[in-house]
RNA sequence: GCCUCGGUGGCGCAGUGGCUAGCGCAGCCGACUUGUAAUCGGCAGGUCGGGAGUUCGAAUCUCCCCCGAGGCUCCA
């Protein structure tokens, strides 16, 4: 049951959004920097209030702390911002930077600052919350006031740059019951050129879009009949099956074998596996026959059906099984993003079953094999946490405490540092949830390891141990790609679109310079393909030039140019994507240079 | 689900009440025969997301619906 990369949320927690996602990790910024950065954007939230105020008085403050890369605040207004409203308010708050007033702090009486706040529903809420003992402060700039506990640079001056982003709407408290505020967000920065390199990263990550690339490359496209789910090109489903069978060429060294299970189950098992109860509302259902049916979001009920269907023995133990099946899932409309998160999907989903004492060399040959993959795809960097026990969770803790330090001390053996992340397992036990930093900064959470005692439970597992008698054993959840979609749509990201050689759909084109050439080319294309080269012959009526720039746009790898003098010596110019030109060579080295990228993955 | 912004040939866009709705790229046809990121010319291609309304007249104004994008954790 991976639930953590499609895992159900509550709206207000949807997946990180592109400027959250984006963290300075190229220049680690020193700690007196971040300090910094903090004030100065706290402080130009502040100004945005200012600025707000002054334009709509009727509009109402709540809170507008800084974030990661900038700022936001949060206005209860009657009507929401247009852009041209931002724009306006951005040119205000440059005026207002100019007068450098400096920021004065002062502390209030609690009953002088409910009088203050008196109007305002959403200040006297923040003041109840401060804790009895606690001074409060009242910080301001100009003729402008807020309740603030403080945190500034010394004068608006400071804010060297500031640029305010994008509007939208969102609860107070981020709870859906609540009334919606309208946010503005902004980013600022202590000069001119640092907020420069902010945006270009920002241009960067647009460049990198899979969403665009997908499409440009001929991978894969979206259709509104089938919302949320992704249709596969030909290219596209070449790169999805070489991750499938990339990683079940993995499984054939680490002793998987792989199962195929039912798409669509009788209710009664969503039932029996307490996801009708649990994640019903996540789920596509039809009524059949005058029974209802479920379209399967997860595979380990059929795991568990699949275990069942024979007595098992400790000597089968461990068990794994991969299931490759297609999952569908209902997310929200809001929430679906490209590949990374859709509404159909595959998962190179894999279940353990084994012994208390098998867990621990399960977990570590995951592990194992999972660094070794990601380096392939230059993801060299791994990050690990683990999840512990969620406050709502099924088990004794007893059994919650084995299973976390059963993965604690793994991790430590393992030499591995990680981040303990309280309260945020899988209910039904504790995970190891693995995080990748992309080629511009981004954070992505791939792969995870779970571990379940307790569905073995409720489906009654058993195995015949050494001694006779009926056992139960664990069950480890994992994923190492996580779904295939989601690893594609990052990973796409992360090498901006220019597949490796190995995996690219197509290696190289044969660039005839004038028609004369074609048959030649031709040639050179049966050669190479049937040495096994992904390979087309370009022989439109375009010019040399144009046909380069094609291939270069589809970042083809190889471009083998002909012209007399290649044709005459039976080679081909070699150019790569990269621009360089290796100049002519034969077309055996070609063969071999590119047999050899593809054995080691390059 | 909620807020904001959008939806115009395959793709990217222009067009805010008035002639046959334009442009670039892609496509097709033809000419050119060219040394490492766009050759030239021609042709074809659109119920302006859908529906209803206002109007002599709607891509353009109003309402409803559908779809897409961005956002809805980071708490004075």
């Amino acid at each position: 049951m991976l639930r953590s990369f499609h895992r159900s949320r509550r709206p207000t927690h949807h997946v990180g959004t592109l400027l959250q996602r984006i963290t300075m990790t190229n220049q680690k910024p020193s700690a007196e920097l971040v300090e910094h950065r903090s004030k100065l954007r706290h402080s130009a939230a502040h100004v945005l209030a200012e600025v707000v105020l002054d334009m709509f008085p009727e509009a109402q403050l709540t809170i507008g702390p800084p974030t990661q890369d900038g700022f936001y605040y949060d206005f209860a207004v009657g009507t929401p911002f247009t852009p041209e409203d931002l724009k306006k308010i951005e040119r205000q708050m440059r005026k207002s930077i100019g007068r450098n007033h400096p920021f004065i702090e002062r502390e209030v009486s609690r009953a002088e600052a409910a009088e203050i706040v008196k109007d305002n529903r959403f200040k006297l809420e923040i003041l109840e919350g401060i804790p009895e003992g606690e001074t409060v402060t009242f910080c301001s700039h100009g003729d402008f006031e807020d309740l603030c506990r403080g945190g500034h640079v010394e004068s608006t001056g400071q804010i060297k740059a500031v640029k305010l982003l994008t509007t939208s709407g969102a609860y107070w408290r981020g709870d859906e019951k609540n009334p919606m505020l309208q946010r503005i967000y902004g980013t600022a920065w202590e000069s001119k050129e640092a907020q420069q390199e902010y945006i270009d990263r920002l241009a960067e990550a647009d460049r990198r879009d899979h969403r665009k690339l997908g499409p440009q490359l001929g991978l894969f496209f979206f259709d509104p009949l089938s919302p949320a789910s992704p249709f596969y090109l030909p290219k596209g489903t070449h790169i999805f099956n070489s991750l499938v069978n990339f990683v079940k060429d993995l499984y054939a060294t680490y002793g998987y074998q792989e199962v195929m299970t039912p798409l669509i189950y009788n209710t009664e098992l969503w039932k029996m596996s307490g996801h009708y109860e649990a994640y019903h509302e996540h789920m596509f259902t039809m009524e059949v026959d005058e029974r209802e049916f479920g379209v399967k979001p997860m595979n380990c009920p059929p795991a568990m059906m699949v275990y069942k269907s024979d007595l098992r023995s400790y000597r089968d133990l461990p068990i794994r099984w991969a299931d490759f099946s297609r999952l569908h899932r209902y997310e929200l409309s809001g929430a679906t993003h490209g590949l990374i998160r859709t509404r159909a999907f595959t998962q190179d989903d894999a279940h353990i079953f084994c012994t208390r004492e098998q867990i621990g060399s399960e977990v570590k040959g995951f592990i194992d094999m999972l660094v070794k993959a990601y380096k392939i795809f230059g993801f060299d960097e791994v990050r690990f946490a683990l999840s512990l026990r969620p406050e709502k969770r099924i088990g004794s803790d007893e059994l919650w405490d084995e299973a976390e330090e059963t993965l604690e001390n793994l991790l430590s053996e393992f030499g591995i540092e990680y981040v303990r992340m309280s309260g945020e397992g899988a209910f039904y036990g504790p995970k190891i949830d693995v995080f990748v930093p992309d080629a511009i900064g981004r954070e992505w959470q791939l792969g995870t390891v779970q571990l379940d005692f307790n569905q073995p439970d409720r489906f009654g597992l058993e195995y015949v141990a050494e001694d006779g008698s009926r056992q139960r054993p664990a069950m480890i959840h994992r994923a190492m790609l996580g779904s295939i979609e989601r690893f594609m749509g990052v990973w796409i990201e992360h090498i901006a679109g220019a597949f490796p050689v190995w995996i690219a759909p197509v290696q190289a084109v044969v660039v005839p310079i004038t028609d004369r050439h074609n048959d030649y080319c031709h040639d050179v294309g049966k050669i190479l393909g049937r040495a096994g080269v992904r390979i087309e012959v370009d022989d439109s009526s375009d010019r040399m030039n144009a046909k380069i720039r094609k291939a270069q746009l589809q970042k083809v790898p190889y471009m083998l140019v002909v012209g007399d003098r290649e044709q005459e010596a039976g080679e081909v110019s070699v150019r790569l994507r990269s621009g360089d030109d290796l100049g002519s060579m034969p077309i055996a080295s070609v063969e071999s240079r590119i047999a050899e990228e593809v054995a080691n993955f390059k």
